[in-house]
DNA sequence: GCTTGACCCTGTAGTTGCTACAGGCTGCAT
DNA sequence: ATGCAGCCTGTAGCAACTACAGGGTCAAGC
């Protein structure tokens, strides 16, 4: 198939794939007499594999290590649970940092009773350093 | 003050302050003799107000019109109510994609159970089309 | 047989928000 | 005088794409 195809097949983007190919991620297919890359099924599962995992927020860096264990078969399966577990902790803690900013923006947000900008609550919180919550 | 002290009084890395005032985000201060920038209070608020929008995740832009509205007192302050509203809406988004992520990511780590690669969970996982979950 | 349009190719530059040099000047202490 | 911290400009790098510019290829329709 051409690439063309395999964005359709896999949702990916044609110069996403592209890209993939120019780093390294994915392997350079056959090409055509009109020199147009020409897929098969392998590539796309592993195109595949490599935007599920992209969709699951591992990094490119982090996925090549992932592929290269899905290559080895042979290999022991630990570092591919190093790496997903590592992940997981790093998405709890961007959770958490998200959930303290959550809080923040509402609290600031429900002080705004609209009028002038220079009594406005959102900008004047926003010039205090740190001290959003009214100390009494 | 020079920029190291502006630097130090904001938590600033020095070539952000330069970055902000390339990109037009702090206005270019005063030069000493020996072509140093040198800054006032007013320079210092304005970089603290840049710093804790950024840590509350607003964009450059985003930021562009809060100090835009911050140095107009006389406008409505609607416009800021709704860009920390949007940005509200943004971050909870992002939690809730997160939290779906942790789901995913906890149930594909629960199921390996180490062993080699070519049985590993977790590769198989990342190999399927978004069915994760064994169906039986 | 010729044109139109969809598709493909390479290579490079842009995006966001910084960060990290290289190569050179200034200011102060020893 | 010499060393070192601190400052200057300008450019390049990071992640992970995305968006061209400028060209080649192919099938269909007139």
């Amino acid at each position: 198939m051409k690439i063309g195809e395999l964005s359709r097949a896999t949702g990916t983007n044609i110069e996403t794939i592209r890209y993939y190919e120019r780093i390294g991620l994915l392997p350079p297919p056959a090409r055509t007499d009109a020199n147009y890359r020409s897929y098969g099924g392998e590539h796309r599962s592993r195109l595949s594999f490599v935007r599920h995992s992209r969709d699951l927020g591992f990094t490119i860096e982090e996925i090549r290590s992932l592929l290269d264990l899905s290559d080895h078969p042979d290999r022991d399966c630990g570092e591919a649970d190093r790496i997903a577990t590592r992940h997981l902790e790093q998405v709890e803690e961007k959770i958490a940092q998200l959930s303290a900013l959550r809080e923040e923006l509402s609290r600031i947000i429900g002080r705004c009773r609209g009028g002038l900008a220079g009594d406005c609550r959102v900008i004047e919180a926003l010039g205090d350093h740190g001290q959003c919550a009214s100390p009494h």
